[in-house]
Formats: structure tokens, C-alpha cells, sequence
DNA sequence: AATTTAAATAGATAATTATCTATGGTGCTG
DNA sequence: CAGCACCATAGATAATTATCTATTTAAATT
């Protein structure tokens, strides 16, 4: 038997005329005329090879053959009605894979973010793609994940990011350091100051590097450190100064001031992106569904960005 | 998602590219294009509305979708083979049904051949269904059954029929009748005896009477009995003669004896009979084939009907 | 025997499929 | 950067399918 050209329509049919028992009932029950049930019916048995169908009773009826056809028939359009299930499942995105990738930066916020979206679609799995800014961008250009979490998000007319949550830049130094005495401070009184700084390229020191070039500022004593962890405990151990995200600064604060520069903290965002050039899938869609809409309550209201709505716009 | 379109083959060809993750290959181990098989993705994708494949690593992967695909394919795919081997099974005539019919005279041998066949085709399910001549005719006309055992087959063109097993009419008195102590008799002799007999259309009695009037004999004194085994006790209780098969006197013959008429036993034999407008079924045909070789195996040797190797000469 | 119902066959057509060759783009690899 | 391997697209065609209407044949019922 050559099941090649066995179609799922034919099996259909076959199913129908067999619970019948009749050609001409199976043609209107499937809409269609009875020479045309008759006709694949001829061509079913064909490709079997073996009559599959005898009239008995005045029914038409299967022979042992026939039987076992219309048993394999049920299984096999039972299965894929289950798979018609499970499609659409995945078309309400209740169910698939997102792959998110995201800087180092934001890995504070994410687990809040993820448990609220696991209470939403527990079905849906994500995966976590965890880099550094340069990691997280190549995987970017290889269209490696779904979403991407950035602070500067690359530019590109193929990149569409949002601003969706926001991210200060505090400038911190450790308690008991001179200027935290201060009711205000310009920054240029800092300058002799050492800065503990993550490395160029990073979204913090890029966003540092601006503000203070725009203002014409150049710091004479900086240290580079890869790691914002290490840069908080280090200044609490009065190392130096730097500036951080506020979302780095969650715990541990107790050895730390804020000092009361004019400028700052400075406003920056992460931004959630996506490849306007390849189609989200639905259960990424559904993230992003999330994100717009339940983000406050697994975020602290004040750090969610203005606009959220514009993640559901298609621009 | 309309399933009507998909064919068994779509699904072959997408299974064999998930395998080998590569259009490329597939369309190689297929003896397809590689353009065929990327079409044939493209629509099968289409027919599903979601995508199924992704590159990935250099390779194409299934997307989540795709994978539930891949898996209701390949749950399919081995159903059908399940039933290819099925119907292997039955193509060989392992398998199936076959429907006897038999007139009442043959039960007696019934058993003893289909107990044979049971062992060389166990799987084969054969249902009996025995009657006088009359309703075997009937079934014989509607056609109910594959294969009929007569004595006296049906005409018609459609008709074929092969002797198989030799079925001697004997003359039989009760033991002590005045008529077995002769050493050779001539009818004419009994022709004022009385006989039992079947009812006419039986086989027994067409051939007893044809054989009668062959010879412009004529009884006088009978008596009607619709049963053979009645008839047989009451000749050994002395209420006359009867001409019967020699099958029905296997048991109980100690009070009967065999009449040494000239031209007794009357030859006739058992007759299989099937339907030259309808195709036998495989199974049909193993019982066929079975009787042809191995009926000798089960009955007595010197009744097996001497060429048994007609009925597997196509006519 | 007449009527009704169901199945098969014939004949037609528009749509679809399966398949090809040829070509263009993309992304590795030496 | 030239070459290779891979996928996608275009364009073509012969075969097949799905479907119809109309008719014939067969079976069942009055």
C-alpha cells in the first residue's frame, strides 16, 4: 500500500460512511453529492488494495479489512484533532517558548517580572539569556532570542524598543564621606574624586560618559570595575564614588549616601526590544502582553515607565 | 488549521526534514529537489498558520509548534505502518473472515476440516452457518456467504463448484431384514418395501430419485422424514429402508446392514462452491488452499475427492 | 410489477499538486 | 574575497484531485 497519497480528507470520508453505513448519508452529512463520496470511496479502496466495504443488510458495511482501516482512521484523526488543540493553545500564546535576553544590568528585575508572568501563563517556558552588554547584542544580531532587555538599546530600523521600566542613575558614595554632608553639591566639586566605573561599552558608563561630556566634565582618577556588585561594595568600603542603577542599590544601602548632585540621579530606562523583521511568537507576544499591562504590580509603581500602551501599538 | 489538505506524504516529507534538520538532506534521502521540499514546507507551514521551523545553529530546529507537530506526524506515521503490517497480514490470507455456508448432510464432516484449518490459519475467524438445501440456496443467492459446501451445487454461469469429497449413498435395511441375507439383489426386489425419505429437494433424495427414474422405477410405499439421523434410527428400529449418506452412518451402524444392490452405493460427492462474480477474500482463499493440500490430513483418505487440485486451477 | 431509494458510472471542469530546472540571496570557510 | 552549501523564489508543466450534473444500474419496498 502506498500511503503517500492518503489524505486526511479522504480518512474523513471513509470515517463518515462507515458510521452511516450509507455513501449517500455521508454526502450529506459532509455537504457533498453522492457520486463524489462514491467515487474516493473507489479510490480509497484502490490504494488499500482490498474491499473495504460490503453492503449487508441493506448497509454497507466494512469487511475485516475495511475494519481495521476505519480503526486506524479514528486514532489517526483523534491525533491530530489533539495536536488542533494544542495549536490552538499555542495561538492564544498560552503555551510555547520565549527566549529573553538581557543584560547583566537588568537581571534585578527580571526574576519579579517572570514570576508575575509564570502566575499568568504557567505553560509558557522562558528561557534566560544573561550577558554583558556586547554578549546580549551579538545575540541580538544572530536573531538569537524572542526579546531583549537593554538600557541602550542598539539602533537600527529593524529594532523597535520601548521604554518600560525606569532605571536612575544614582551617584553614591559611603556614609560618612565629606560631601555627603552637604545640602547640595556641583558636580565639578567632585572631580578630584575617584570613580569606581564599569567598563565602556556598558549602558550605565555609557550614559555617564554623556552626561558628562555634555557638561564638558573629565574625571582625572577612575578605576574600572566589570561588576556592578562589586563596584557597591567597594564604595561602601570607601574606595571611591561611582554611579549606579537604583535597582543595584535594592539591599545593602546601609553603608552607602546618595550625594545631592544637581542633575541627578540621571533618568535613564530599560528598554524591552524586538526585531521588527521577525514575526514574535505568539507566547513572546504574550510576554509583551504582560509586561504592558500587569508590569506595576510586580514592579514598584514608581519605577514603571510612562507609557506602557505603546507596547501594544504596532508602529 | 483545515486538516482536509494534509496528506501522509506532507507529513513523511516534513518528518524526514525534522530529522535530518536540513531541507537540503531530506530532499536528498526522499529523491526529491531541494526546491520540492521547500515548498512543500512552505505550504504545509501554511496550512498549519504557525511556523514550524527555525534556523537554528546552522541547522533548522522545529519551533514549538513544530515539534508538537513532529510528534503527532510521527504518532500517525506508525499507526499507519501498524496497519500496513495488518494489512500485509490479511493480504496473505492470515488474517479475515470467511463465511461457510453448508447444507445440514455436511455437519458431519464440517468439524473435522475446519478443526485442520484452525491449526494452519489460526487467526482466520470462519463462521458457520448451516441450513437445508433450500436456505443454503437462499444465502447462496443473496450472496451471504464466500463458500458453500453442496451436494448438489447450484446451476448458473456465475457457479463454480469442485468436487472435494466423495459422499456414497448406501442402501441400508435394519440388521435381520430378509433381504441382507442375499449375496447380490436387484431393486426391483424392494420395490414393496417401504422407504424413508428426505423431502424431495433435498440432495439425497434428487439423487436417489434421479437415479430411480433413470431406471423407470417407481416406489410405492414411502415415508417423508426431514432428517437423516431420524431416518437413520428408524431403519435400525426396522420401520423400513432408506437410501443414506454414508457420512451420517459413521456412528450407530451396529444395527443396520448394507443392502448389496446392483449399483449401490450411489456415487455423489460434496461439492465447494463459490460465487465466480465475487472476489474471494484472502482469507477465503487460504481455506481454498487449505482444503486443496491438506484435506486429506483430515478425513478419511479414500473420501477425498480425486482432484482436489482443480480448485486451485483458475477457470 | 411498480415505485422508491441507493450506488455506480460517465463526462466535464476548475483547482491544486507534485515536481522539475534555473536563479538569486545568505552566510560560513578557507 | 571566492567558493561552497544551503535555503528561497520564480516559472513551467503534466498529472491528479475534488467536485459537479446527469444517467444508469441495482436493491429494497409497496
Amino acid at each position: 500500500m502506498d500511503l503517500r497519497h492518503l489524505s486526511f480528507r479522504l480518512l474523513q470520508v471513509y470515517i463518515q460512511v462507515v458510521r452511516t453505513g450509507s455513501i449517500s448519508a455521508a454526502a450529506r452529512n459532509l455537504h457533498l453529492t453522492q457520486p463524489t463520496v462514491s467515487l474516493q470511496m473507489k479510490k480509497l479502496t484502490e490504494t488499500v488494495g482490498e474491499p473495504l466495504l460490503e453492503p449487508r443488510h441493506g448497509k454497507l458495511a466494512t469487511t475485516a479489512v475495511g475494519n481495521e482501516l476505519y480503526r486506524a482512521a479514528g486514532d489517526v484523526m483523534g491525533r491530530f484533532e489533539d495536536f488542533g488543540h494544542t495549536l490552538a493553545e499555542a495561538r492564544q500564546g498560552q503555551w510555547g517558548h520565549v527566549k529573553l535576553g538581557v543584560v547583566t544590568t537588568a537581571k534585578t528585575i527580571i526574576p519579579r517580572i517572570l514570576g508575575g508572568f509564570y502566575h499568568y501563563r504557567p505553560k509558557v517556558d522562558v528561557t534566560l539569556n544573561i550577558g554583558n552588554r556586547a554578549r546580549v547584542l551579538e545575540r541580538f544580531s544572530n536573531q538569537e532570542d524572542d526579546l531583549y532587555l537593554f538600557s541602550h538599546p542598539p539602533t537600527g530600523t529593524h529594532v523597535r524598543a520601548t521604554a518600560i521600566i525606569r532605571n536612575p542613575l544614582q551617584l553614591i558614595a559611603p556614609k560618612g564621606h565629606w560631601a555627603a554632608q552637604r545640602q547640595a553639591l556641583d558636580f565639578s566639586e567632585l572631580k578630584h574624586e575617584r570613580f569606581l566605573m564599569r567598563e565602556p561599552g556598558s549602558a550605565t558608563r555609557m550614559a555617564f560618559d554623556t552626561w558628562l561630556s555634555a557638561r564638558g566634565l573629565e574625571l582625572n582618577n577612575t578605576q574600572q570595575i566589570e561588576s556592578n556588585e562589586v563596584i557597591r561594595l567597594s564604595v561602601a568600603e570607601g574606595l571611591g564614588l561611582a554611579v549606579l542603577s537604583a535597582h543595584t542599590l535594592e539591599e545593602g544601602r546601609e553603608k552607602l549616601v546618595q550625594l545631592p548632585v544637581q542633575g541627578f540621579p540621571l533618568e535613564s530606562n530599560w528598554y524591552l526590544v524586538s526585531r521588527r523583521d521577525r514575526r514574535l511568537s505568539q507566547a513572546a507576544q504574550a510576554l509583551v502582553h504582560y509586561m504592558a499591562t500587569d508590569l506595576a504590580k510586580c514592579i514598584q509603581p514608581g519605577w514603571v515607565a510612562d507609557d506602557l500602551g505603546k507596547l501594544l501599538r504596532p508602529d
